[in-house]
DNA sequence: CTTTTCAATTTACGGCTGTAATCTTTCTGA
DNA sequence: TCAGAAAGATTACAGCCGTAAATTGAAAAG
């Protein structure tokens, strides 16, 4: 039920676009990285087998769409990443780039407004 | 030179406390862990083999110390995510956490404080 | 000095992952 | 209808990981 990463960049390309044919997945992945076709083939194919995309036959090809949301996905790798290092919660990571001087303006003004936002009940 | 999730835990007992002996970590993990001894042996040898955990003898055994930093550690993995998954940055995570409506009160509370902080350039 | 006894090191092994070649099936064009 | 091509499915294989047993080496005890 898990996603390796070389898997999420395979679905990466679906969850931006779907559904595609294999040759699609692979066109779009010829951008990011050098893996041959029969590598990407071998991807889909475990994707499928984990239920992680579904594929629907269109003549003689199988198009592919994400059954796993990204936002599911991103969910459970981040509460994964807070539960083992930061006790679950949010703010002590943020506390720990705060510390190390990783927040952007970028960061620190939308952390501002998404707080605003919250405080008015948003 | 990457820590895989068993050597993970092995080092937490030394972040907690060090230099500890070889039984000592054994004794600390049986604790939370149901693993043989020979099990933590091997993880305490990928670690000094990978460099990040130093020995000193003492005696017939070894006393074990980490030389990777627990801070170090994280940044690394928590960087690794935001980079996969939320464009590098911070307020991202948090974005979907809030979306989500995963924040607990404390984290709020906490955010807040962080942000107040950061304005007044602490 | 020899034997026993620990602690550490080496070896083991199945499963998952990254990466791919090969085989099989099924359209499609001749 | 038969051969060639295209797509998917099966098989491959080395490296890492979780888990541990077996072996070695050195210290302690007799």
């Amino acid at each position: 039920m898990s996603i390796s990463d070389a898997e999420s960049l395979v679905m990466d390309v679906l969850w931006n676009e779907h559904p595609l044919s294999a040759d699609e997945v692979v066109a779009a992945l010829a951008k990011s990285t050098d893996w041959q076709e029969p590598t990407i083939k071998t991807l889909l194919n475990r994707l499928l087998n984990k239920g992680a995309v579904e594929a629907e036959r269109d003549g003689r090809r199988y198009l592919y769409r994400p059954l796993l949301s990204r936002a599911d996905y991103v969910h459970a790798e981040s509460k994964s990443l807070l539960d083992r290092l930061f006790d679950g919660r949010v703010a002590p990571l943020v506390a720990h780039f705060s510390e190390r001087r990783k927040l952007s303006k970028k960061d620190i003004a939308e952390l501002k407004r998404l707080i605003g936002e919250i405080d008015n009940g948003a």
